[in-house]
DNA sequence: CTGAAAGCGCTTACAG
DNA sequence: CTGAAAGCGCTTACAG
């Protein structure tokens, strides 16, 4: 079957392209006659505009990417789900990029992106991402850019997040609430902005209540990937080094997962030996024996939030008058389970 | 910046645009010395083609649909992951779409990935489909489509897929083996494909090994998204009808999950009172206590072997010389873990 | 209200 | 080896 298209309608009906045109989009200028006998025909026909030739007049797609670190995340993919809700109710599609956190397959991604014609891109940072060029490029090139979760403060852009800080104090806030004195912290790698911040918001909890910080309590995850093994060695190790801690507050779940599992292992009682809380709330939380106290990332709200960002930023630019970049944070909340004690 | 353009370049290099573009696409009929002037310059101003005109031309996008039920799925997510890395090497993009099991929502993903112009679309049907004019649409269209995991045999397209009745038989017959006497089957909804078969597995091998089956012993798990809700559900209800029962082939490793959580509560031991094995080996079934049994399905091998099939197509289709659909099973196997007995 | 014309940026058969 | 021309299917300023 001939697939139907405006010079097809036109020569069937005698009447000039240009017309047929105005009358499927709903130009103004058009008698309403004209409007039904086209329209009509169209539905007939099952006539469906060619999207390239669209794209190639208007110099829009209506469609955007998305780079994440990884997919097989529980945290990421409700950030993705949110992402695309939001995103079919406007009518945008959705090409999705994983970066692996690879600083270069994350460039790569980018311009990938760029030259298929995407009309913005969202985008959670690549662990090893710390050389901002390629994002300012995207800035340059005046494509609208947001990122979530994973950011560079020093881009100008959009961006939306939670209080990373904050919620990392609150869980060590909880810690001491509930009689730790000797509070250790599975931090994340070193470079991301979230797991600074993390460390950041564990150490003034303590100095604000008067316990010393020590350096020593700390120990890092560096790779997202083998999260579980990293908790479950660095548990092994922090029984080793330390025999009085009683409180651990750990980057994320995963991580506390593989934790409990040594102590477990190991004859340790969680939470009488030693508490813990995680973050993230990924739903195996609420299933492991114990159950694990965590903070509540919300990411499908994550993902809302920033298609609705880059989508006022868009429509914004269309009607010649541009907004500036926002930073958006988001509440996050301690959701308290068996893994710490009640007090 | 003014964005570099064919025609830039030729009125540039005073040659013609058409030899610019044959420069650039490398072919033969272009002296040397005119293809290195060209791609000399055409780098010094970071020439990309205009995607949406390359597009309209050539009347691919290099552009692919993907349709899943769920994202915030273990098993999804890693079939995505095995997608996109296979479509990257050959460059494509994929376009994520997620039906959340509804077949109203995928007819209309269908359409709009079809109106967008994507070159194929991969697809895991919605529990609820069960009409399939929208999917042999696409294949009227001349648009390749392949589907995974959840398929509907009757469609004429490439299928990659587990041999869920065998799977499900060596998961039964592992509770078999392991001394079980009384097996439950919690399955899954009616209509998809695999869990038909996972459910006629689970019978063929009641009856290969002299047990009766009995229709009272099979509980219904309609909703992928309250999977442990009704594990939890289901195991309730079975304590209540059956005291007998000394294993539990469920239909997927979420739903095992539930029960066992709902048995613990109950003080039904695991398995020395009820064994159960599971069903896709999710990430979470290696760390529960107890951890749980379950047949290993392989989704980024899925994924990977989706995309080939894709691409072989279409490769296929544009060398003049279309293969017909074939349908690939890839293998499972049973991971023994400690909610079943060693035997 | 309608239509002729230009043009988006590219590719490709064809002529020379 | 090079280039003029047509055309992919649409939109939109402009003239009438």
């Amino acid at each position: 079957m001939q697939k139907a298209s405006l010079k097809f309608i036109s020569k069937t009906l005698g009447i000039s392209v240009a017309t047929v045109s105005k009358a499927l989009n709903d130009y103004p200028d058009v008698s309403k006659k004209t409007r039904d006998l086209v329209c009509n025909l169209a539905k007939e026909l099952n006539y469906k505009p060619n999207s390239f030739a669209v794209n190639l007049r208007t110099k829009e797609s209506k469609t955007i990417g998305l780079i994440i670190p990884v997919i097989v995340h529980y945290f990421f993919s409700n950030v993705i789900e949110g992402i695309l809700k939001e995103a079919e109710n406007e009518g945008y599609l959705v090409i999705i990029l994983q970066s692996n956190d690879s600083y270069e397959l994350e460039k790569k991604q980018i311009n990938l992106l760029i030259s298929h014609g995407v009309d913005g891109i969202l985008i959670s940072l690549a662990n090893e991402t710390a050389n901002y060029d390629h994002l300012n490029a995207v800035l340059a090139q005046d494509k609208t850019l947001v990122m979530f979760d994973k950011i560079a403060k020093i881009v100008k852009c959009s961006k939306i997040i939670i209080d990373d800080r904050n919620a990392a104090y609150k869980a060590t806030q909880h810690l001491i609430d509930s009689g730790c004195k000797r509070i250790a912290h599975f931090r994340g790698a070193l470079l991301p902005q979230n797991s600074i911040d993390r460390f950041l918001g564990y150490k003034k909890a303590l100095l604000d209540n008067n316990i010393p910080y020590d350096a020593s309590l700390v120990y890092i995850c560096e790779c997202e990937d083998k999260s579980f093994e990293e908790g479950q060695k660095n548990a092994k190790q922090l029984l080793k080094d330390h025999d009085d801690v009683d409180g651990i507050f750990i980057n994320t779940d995963l991580i506390a997962i593989g934790a409990i599992n040594e102590f477990r292992k190991q004859g340790v009682r969680i939470p009488e030996d030693i508490s813990i809380v995680g973050f993230s709330n990924w739903f195996m939380s609420s299933v492991t024996s114990p159950s694990l106290t965590t903070i509540n990332q919300p990411g499908f709200e994550m993902g809302q939030k920033t298609f609705h960002q880059f989508h006022a930023e868009i429509k914004a630019i269309k009607d010649k008058n541009p907004i500036p970049p926002r930073t958006i944070t988001l509440e996050t909340d301690l959701v308290k389970r068996e893994s710490t004690k009640s007090f």
